[in-house]
DNA sequence: CCATAATCCTGTACGC
DNA sequence: TGCGTACAGGATTATG
């Protein structure tokens, strides 16, 4: 599933090859798949013909780009299976293609969504409330302290400089809730799904249902280190899976997979000490830990 | 405000 | 073989 690696690879890729090129054309075939756009789909449409791609922007799992003249961008959330094809040349059919913008040198940008959870939009800018830059980011005016409004409420990704690390730490010790919990809460810090959080608390050897409220700093700071870390490495080895002509998130299975410890691996040896990893279900997921890395609290929050 | 459950969607894996 | 069902899950919305 596209997480904060995979998203940043797929920005990579759209700041090669898209910056400076213009729309021409737009095509919605799925109408869903353009639902968080407030106008609909000719809306989208007219909003993007004729605007040029300024910048490629990220936080947390949403990326943007950054449109001339008004102060709006292109949202795009990846969901589970989005992906964001940069097509050379007349752009090929694809089944599942739900989105189509054609640029102004013959090529395409696709949005291609199996399940349909990701979306396009263009949104408003508005103001970041710690007056940093809205994220990640190349291009010409990338670094401007703005976001996508429904990117308001979205929280600075651990591998932002801009993220205040010590009020971070705080709010997770005052939330009432259980550790894979705030993690996976995108208000509280972004980026994080279910997958890294599973590497990240067997990296900081934590269990999910830790009560963060009973957790000393240090060990919310070992949680964050384990999620960024492993994040890191994986993004590493995501720059090595796409081509010119390709921008790809490159699905939920893959390039990291030989690098996972417990996610998808029930009943394997864990990697540090041998003990057969376990899965219990959590938010109508799943949860994956070492029972002896990472030992059950007395009283789990769930 | 805070925490949590329900909801959206489609392809794959599985049991019978 | 074919059918039904569980499952994968992020973000929003609704509810307590």
């Amino acid at each position: 599933m596209p997480e904060l690696p995979e998203v940043e690879t797929v920005r990579d890729g759209l700041a090669r090859h898209v910056l400076g090129r213009t729309v021409t054309g737009v095509e919605v075939r799925r109408d869903y798949s353009v639902r968080r756009h407030a106008g609909g789909p000719l809306d989208l449409a007219g909003r993007l013909t004729g605007r040029r791609l300024d910048a490629a922007v990220r936080r947390g799992k949403f990326l943007w780009l950054l449109l001339d003249e008004r102060d709006e961008a292109l949202v795009a959330h990846l969901g589970m299976s989005g992906q964001l094809l940069v097509r050379d040349g007349e752009p090929p059919e694809h089944p599942h293609l739900r989105v189509r913008l054609r640029l102004d040198d013959g090529g395409a940008l696709d949005f291609v969504d199996q399940r349909t959870f990701g979306h396009l939009a263009v949104v408003e800018l508005v103001p970041t409330p710690d007056g940093g830059p809205g994220g990640t980011g190349t291009g010409t005016g990338a670094d401007r302290p703005v976001v996508p409004a429904p990117v308001a409420h979205i929280a600075r990704d651990l591998l932002d400089p801009h993220l205040d690390r010590g009020r971070l730490v705080d709010a997770f010790r005052a939330r009432r809730t259980g550790l894979k919990r705030a993690l996976l809460d995108q208000t509280l810090v972004s980026g994080i799904g279910n997958i890294y959080a599973d590497e990240g608390l067997w990296r900081a050897r934590l269990h999910y249902a830790r009560p963060t409220d009973r957790l000393s700093r240090a060990e919310v700071n070992r949680a964050l280190d384990g999620c960024a870390e492993v994040m890191t490495a994986a993004l590493a080895q995501g720059g090595t899976s796409f081509d010119a002509l390709y921008v790809d998130v490159n699905g939920a299975s893959g390039y990291f997979d030989r690098s996972l410890a417990v996610y998808g691996r029930e009943g394997e040896p864990c990697p540090r000490c041998g003990t057969p990893i376990r899965r219990a279900s959590f938010m109508n997921r799943s949860s994956a830990w070492c029972p002896r890395c990472q030992p059950q609290p007395r009283r789990p929050h769930r």
